[in-house]
DNA sequence: ACGTAAACAAGACTAAGTCCCAATAAGGAG
DNA sequence: CTCCTTATTGGGACTTAGTCTTGTTTACGT
């Protein structure tokens, strides 16, 4: 019942904060340069269940690979569409899709996300041969 | 190169606008009723092709399996977390998520989604123990 | 009617994500 | 500090969405 505190934790909550929006593998691969001997399954584990507690943020922005974040307060993303990496946009969030109410399916609406497609900076300059 | 207009194609289409949002293997389950011969991977390719070439959308309401919409138009999506059920949300393109511009990260960008989390009228009363 | 290339069926393959279980270790009680 | 309970881990089996390959079939222009 209790929450115990790991080291396998504190590797994978270090790894989350220092990648900003990384899959559950391409954390996995960063955690294991520090902690070597640490399993995919607990990195996947503890990832859904900060998610399934609110202590994180699991989202996808379409590529086909769930992300995490640590921040969790409402905000948007942007994908490259180049290279995968993922920013946050620099918008705040919207109060029609906060204050969206369903009158004509009647659904209790939840919560919303947001997502761009976009090409950064570098994959421009790659494209223009 | 030339495309050419099969049963297979035709079938896929009939189903894909009948159920509105469906996932590739529920659209795949429901041709079969009427085309048992059907292959999985023919209806994967057929909705992989029209998604490239902007005949139909391809989208994710982040339950893991991507979704098919014959309206390719932008519009928003509702996901009901009970039944998983997913309907248009009745709310037009938003001009904000339009005309975004990232000025932040130097994005360039092409697009964007956004759906809802809710639950639907029958999960609803489900839910009410 | 024929020839060619697009499309198909079948199934192998890849990879994200989940689940199971025996072994380990966190941390509270004494 | 030591012991005990049980949360957590490692390892690997398993599931499933999605892709890819190959030999066969078939749409359709000539």
């Amino acid at each position: 019942m209790n929450r115990r505190n790991t080291a396998q934790k504190r590797a994978v909550y270090d790894c989350l904060m220092e990648m900003g929006h990384p899959t559950a593998t391409s954390l996995y691969d960063r955690v294991r340069e520090r902690f070597p001997e640490i399993s995919r399954s607990t990195v996947f584990r503890i990832l859904k269940e900060w998610a399934g507690d609110g202590e994180a943020l699991r989202f996808s922005v379409g590529d086909g690979e769930d992300r995490y974040d640590a921040t969790t307060r409402v905000h948007y993303h942007i994908l490259c569409v180049g290279c995968g990496r993922v920013e946050d946009a620099d918008l705040p969030p919207m109060r029609e899709l906060l204050e969206f109410h369903d009158e004509e399916n009647g659904f209790r609406i939840l919560g919303h996300t947001a997502s761009f497609r976009g090409m950064c900076p570098d994959c421009m300059k790659k494209t223009l041969n």
